[in-house]
DNA sequence: ATTAAAATATGATAAAAATCATATTTAAGA
DNA sequence: TCTTAAATATGATTTTTATCATATTTTAAT
């Protein structure tokens, strides 16, 4: 469903949203080891967030990741575009060019409606928002 | 959600399952050529699944790749074990190690549901029930 | 100003998935 | 029984994805 890459993207950024704030600004290494991902893997991941202003960053001593206020609105679709790009997640099951309900593929029928139900709460669903739902200890962020 | 595999092999099946039977036996060539998969790489996908009776094939003049009665009442979750495993649709989307409601990663309530809703259907749809469709001209079997 | 601690940019390597190629086996038909 | 048309088995190559490594830039603190 998503990529390696996009799952790590959105344990690295859970992390930030939970455990940081600009006040608490988090080096690679304090972000890699408890999510248990690669440091150098994770850091190519975080610069592509950060270019793309999805979570914050400062260079030099003191500095490091952060979510910042605005960050915490960012949904978790903004972060699955981002690394695996717009299309994956809409595309059809059996690649025909386009998923379309007027030329739908045989699997369509199967699979659309709840498709798009999960798509559309990945585009309403924040970083605040799945923080809280950890902090309440609802659910856990896995490493 | 399938590896490249498992939609060619979908197609591939589906190809068979509206136009082939014991009595109308299809050729490599003519099954990679209308569903635009490279001959040599779906001779190896059909293989497996002909491996694992979910097709039928002889070899020989005369010979090729059918679906026979029985095949026709395999189901679409049958050819995604088959090629992609049993654990790539069950697994969870955060990589824990199982997908598991008592342990739910930070994504699961969003998406749990509505997969299982999914996950079922393709486990009760046959190829018979998919090549009807397309039969009556209510889905397209695309190249 | 200088040093050091951080992210950033860039590229190299490794592993996995997708694709291509070919020699072997089977069975129908002459 | 011989030939030929087909699947089968096996393996090589290419492409993509994942991973690792390192040189450069920025900035806080001395
Ligand atoms: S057309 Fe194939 S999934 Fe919609
Ligand atoms: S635990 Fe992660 S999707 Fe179910």
């Amino acid at each position: 469903m998503f990529s390696n890459s996009t799952k790590y993207a959105i344990k690295a950024t859970l992390y930030l949203a939970v455990h940081s704030s600009e006040k608490r600004k988090i080096v690679i290494n304090d972000i890699a080891d408890p999510i248990n991902v690669p440091k150098a893997y994770i850091a190519k991941i975080l610069q592509v967030l950060s270019k793309k202003n999805l979570i914050s960053s400062t260079k030099g001593p003191k500095g490091g990741f952060y979510t910042s206020k605005e960050n915490l609105q960012v949904k978790i679709s903004d972060i699955v575009k981002a690394i695996d790009g717009e299309e994956r997640m809409n595309s059809c099951l059996l690649s025909l060019k386009e998923c379309d309900s007027n030329n739908p593929c045989s699997l369509h029928h199967l699979v659309y409606f709840e498709k798009q139900k999960i798509i559309k709460r990945l585009g309403k669903t924040s970083l605040h928002d799945l923080a809280s739902h950890i902090k309440d200890g609802k659910s856990v962020l896995p490493l």
